[in-house]
DNA sequence: TACAATTGCAA
DNA sequence: TATTGCAATTGTA
């Protein structure tokens, strides 16, 4: 015989929880003054409910002010009752708006009141075969209770309360439970204003009760009642008694237009939820619905029931499903395979986020299918696809080079526009942000370090939760992310370049960059040979062995040994970086050599060994990850291994460009960006002086130091030139005279000197950026070009230096973020030209300003145009952007 | 094993 | 006390 699964439905007597959780409470308000004490106990009172009870149904039952049925048999009803303090009475609309937003049915009725409404229910329930929990402070509602009803009462306090069956109710009452309303009959209730039968309380009731059974008997028989002065109370009042007992009764047979089904029980917390959580302060509450994720607990277990597919049958049934709502979201869990890609574990998918189906891929069965479907959806533009993290999507399932139609809609991308300055764009942390909720953790599912768990070694549930409830989200947020990227003017920067971009990214990532592996081997053996030499001579001129690494160490031997002036010095010690080390240059011999030891380990460690170790073994190539969601300002982050920062400033540094090639027979074009910043800063700014320099194609270094120095360009020094770069970089960054003498290692009056100069010749890029910081200070965000916001808290800080940094993202946001935008657009044509044109060709690399395509050599021309074209025309500023293009076998010589 | 601190590479 | 990043290494909790 198959399981039959208990359904229980809780019904909450929702004016007298308020009530009493009212009066159990002192007064609390939220800083806006709305009193919250009832709210809270409330809710309290609630969860702890639901927690003891588990149900899967359930319903809360108000009054109305409205007169009942009762006032109109008996108009001394109630009367009397104080009327509620206005500090309760405003707490029960909030109540209602926060039940509502947990998707709590709430009842209440014109005519009837609570009690007879939770009657009801409960009669309807029992008769569907459920069993019911009844939570109430007032004891009325016992008389519901029967073998499948249990009723609990408050007891003093908010969290305790008396559990109620037939049994605990004949022990207490000794009585049974049918008699409840006899007794209630005989004895009045002051509360009601029912008057009972005068002088007879609870023992008489009772006794009475034991002796005949009902109100009805002991009326008929009334003769037999042996008190000759009970008998003549009960004969003297014997239509009180009858009434009495009418108006004790619950009415169990209202009729109400509602199926069990529409009491169903779902999550109680969502974002709305935390949100009037928040609002309320709720600052417990609000942790109890981000509690750990359990998902062995009641309240998931129903999202469990998501089937495996199984079967060739199920993949169809969900494609045909699809093919039926237009639309699909998916979520799949991945890990790095043996070659080194990004493969799928295990996925889910949904339509509607309450139910669909999970896959397991370990074991290969029906991913070609699974993929294939992927595929047809990626290529339908009428099917709305919603995911995390599309590029990780497409790189697992090897959909790379797939064509795609209809922008899917990702929640990773959408989350990072909307506030750029988060610190994660995971699930785990979207879940928090906006449902307040915990999901099962990458860390939970895989375990960390070395107990990192293999793929096949995965707790199944934790598995399959961790899919539902994250396909789930996907699926929930979905429509949320959207409104909040229309609202702040982004819908286009995420259609038009974000969301093309993450596909090109992704081309990106699996092409990779060719490795000249011989060559960094040989720049292996050269390193480490002289970085042995350089060791060894340090030592001996230190006259100690010591870790040349150790910043600890060496700061003992410069400083304690060999008594060199310490020039500055950190938290922990003495400062050891290259800027100390130049100024003791010349003090000692041992400073050289420490020198020349940094750069070229730096050089080993970060960059030959780092290279060497992240070759991709099937390729030869190097796959770097590009990030979409990490620098607050748009620009996008290279990683394992960052491709961004690959030496080029010093000869020894740039001479490791050459190990970068392109394959076999192919040339590089290296195009950027020619002062991209400063072409922005002038646009945004609309500086006459800087939009001339860069029409007439001016250096603008020499130009700018030419004007602030005074001179023609003609006289204009190396130096002088620097120091006007020094400048411009400055004024890009937010300036400070600090930070200005600190780079031009000059003082800081000077500095000030120069900077005034500069803001008084190019008054408009002053007029611009005190403009953006006082934006930033009362909207509390500034933007770009293309609408990318970035909120800056900072701004109004008190702490100086916490709001002087606001004050310089403030100025320099605008400016790198257009011109992270600008590139992006460049990216996306660049990509889009290249499938179009059908070339052979394809983008591999990114650096902020300048971009790498690797091309075979017929292509090398049409495609150097095409980038230029692109790139220049990606955006219409009023100076032109111009393009520097160079090709070459290898990186080094195409700069 | 996880994290902070120091250092240094790029735009 | 100049903007945005990533990473190697040491040393500590």
């Amino acid at each position: 015989m198959p399981e039959q699964i208990q359904r229980k439905l809780l019904i909450i007597d929702g004016n007298s929880l308020l009530n009493r959780a009212f009066y159990a409470l002192p007064p609390l308000t939220n800083r806006d003054g709305e009193h919250t004490n009832a709210i809270y106990g409330f809710l309290t009172m609630l969860f702890k409910a639901v927690e003891e009870v588990k149900p899967d149904h359930a319903a809360v039952a108000f009054d109305l002010k409205a007169p009942t049925f009762r006032h109109d048999t008996y108009t001394e009803y109630k009367a009397g009752r104080k009327k509620m303090p206005m500090e309760l009475a405003e707490q029960i609309e909030p109540l209602k708006e926060i039940l509502d937003a947990m998707g709590l049915y709430r009842i209440q009725m014109e005519g009837f009141e609570a009690d007879d409404l939770i009657g009801t229910l409960a009669r309807m329930a029992e008769s569907d075969g459920m069993t019911v929990a009844i939570v109430s402070g007032d004891r009325d509602v016992l008389q519901l209770v029967t073998e499948q009803t249990q009723v609990m009462i408050t007891k003093k306090g908010i969290t305790q309360m008396d559990v109620y069956d037939p049994d605990r109710f004949t022990e207490e009452y000794g009585i049974p439970v049918e008699r409840f309303i006899d007794l209630k009959g005989l004895m009045g209730d002051s509360s009601d204003n029912i008057p009972g039968i005068p002088g007879v309380g609870p023992k008489t009731a009772t006794k009475l009760l034991q002796e005949f059974g009902t109100i009805e008997n002991l009326l008929e028989q009334s003769e037999a009642i042996s008190n000759k002065k009970l008998k003549e109370k009960v004969d003297g009042h014997r239509q009180e008694a009858v009434l009495s007992k009418k108006l004790a009764t619950i009415i169990t047979n209202i009729p109400i237009e509602l199926k069990m089904d529409d009491l169903r029980l779902g999550e109680l917390s969502n974002p709305e939820v935390a949100a009037l959580f928040r609002r309320l302060e709720f600052n417990s509450l609000l942790e109890r619905i981000s509690a750990p994720a359990d998902f062995k607990s009641e309240k998931t277990a129903d999202k469990h029931l998501w089937p495996e597919m199984t079967t060739i049958e199920a993949l169809q049934e969900l494609d045909g499903q699809v093919q039926q709502h237009q639309e699909i979201t998916w979520y799949t869990l991945t890990d790095t395979n043996a070659e080194g890609w990004p493969s799928p574990v295990a996925a889910a998918f949904t339509i509607d986020g309450n139910t669909g189906w999970w896959l397991d891929c370990r074991n290969g069965s029906y991913v070609a299918l699974a993929r294939a479907w992927i595929i047809k959806w990626l290529g339908d533009p009428s099917i709305l696809k919603k995911v995390h993290d599309l590029k990780l999507e497409k790189r697992a399932w090897g959909t790379v080079q797939i064509p795609f139609n209809g922008a899917p809609f990702d929640v990773m991308i959408a989350d990072y526009l909307i506030n750029p300055s988060k610190a994660a764009y995971d699930l785990e942390a979207l879940s928090l942000h906006y449902d307040g909720q915990k999901v099962v953790t990458s860390k939970e599912l895989w375990g960390t370090g070395l107990k990192r768990k293999k793929q096949t070694e995965l707790d199944m549930e934790a598995m399959v939760a961790y899919l539902v409830q994250r396909t789930a989200l996907i699926h929930r947020l979905t429509p949320e992310l959207k409104r909040q990227l229309q609202e702040l003017e982004m819908l286009s920067l995420y259609e038009s370049v974000e969301m093309p971009l993450a596909f090109v990214l992704a081309e990106m990532e699996s092409e990779g960059i060719e490795l000249d592996a011989a060559l960094l081997k040989d720049f292996e053996i050269t390193y480490a040979k002289r970085i042995d030499d350089l060791i060894k001579q340090v030592h001996e001129v230190a006259g100690t062995e010591f870790n040349l690494n150790s910043t600890k160490q060496l700061g003992e031997v410069l400083f304690v040994r060999l008594n060199l002036p310490p020039v500055k010095k950190t938290k922990t010690g003495y400062s050891t970086d290259v800027a100390v080390l130049e100024k003791l240059k010349n003090e000692h011999a041992i400073i050289p050599l420490i020198l020349e030891y940094r750069q070229m380990t730096k050089i080993k460690s970060t960059y030959i060994d780092g290279l060497l170790a992240i070759v991709n073994a099937g390729t030869g190539r190097i796959h770097s990850t590009f990030h979409q969601t990490v620098a607050a300002t748009g620009r996008i982050s290279s990683a394992d291994p960052n491709l961004q920062n690959i030496p080029v400033r010093t000869e020894m540094g740039r001479q490791l460009r050459r190990v970068f090639v392109a394959r076999e027979g192919w040339q590089l074009i290296d195009a950027d960006y020619s002062q991209i910043e400063l072409r922005i800063m002038a646009h945004l700014s609309g500086d006459p002086g800087f939009i001339k320099a860069f029409k007439e194609e001016a250096d603008i270094h020499t130009r700018t130091a030419a004007e602030i120095f005074q001179v023609s360009e003609e006289s204009v020094t190396g130096e002088m030139r620097s120091s006007a770069k020094a400048v411009n970089f400055g004024i890009i960054y937010g300036i400070s005279d600090f930070g200005l003498s600190n780079n031009l290692n000059i003082s800081r009056q000077q500095a000030r000197l120069y900077i005034d100069d500069y803001l008084h010749r190019y008054a408009s890029v002053k007029t611009y950026m005190d403009e953006m910081v006082t934006r930033a200070r009362d909207k509390g965000y500034v933007t770009t070009l293309l609408h990318r916001i970035r909120y800056i808290p900072e701004i109004n800080s008190k702490n100086f230096n916490l709001r002087s940094f606001g004050e310089r993202m403030a100025m320099n946001t605008p400016i790198q973020g257009s011109a992270a935008d600008i590139i992006k657009v460049a990216m996306v044509r660049v990509a889009d030209e290249l499938k179009k044109g059908n070339y052979q060709a394809r983008l591999i690399l990114q650096v902020h300003d300048e971009l790498i395509v690797e091309a075979p050599p017929e292509e090398v021309e049409p495609v150097s145009l095409l980038l230029r074209q692109a790139m220049e025309e990606a955006a219409e500023l009023s100076v032109p952007l111009k393009v520097d293009l160079s090709v070459a076998t290898n990186w080094f010589d195409a700069k």
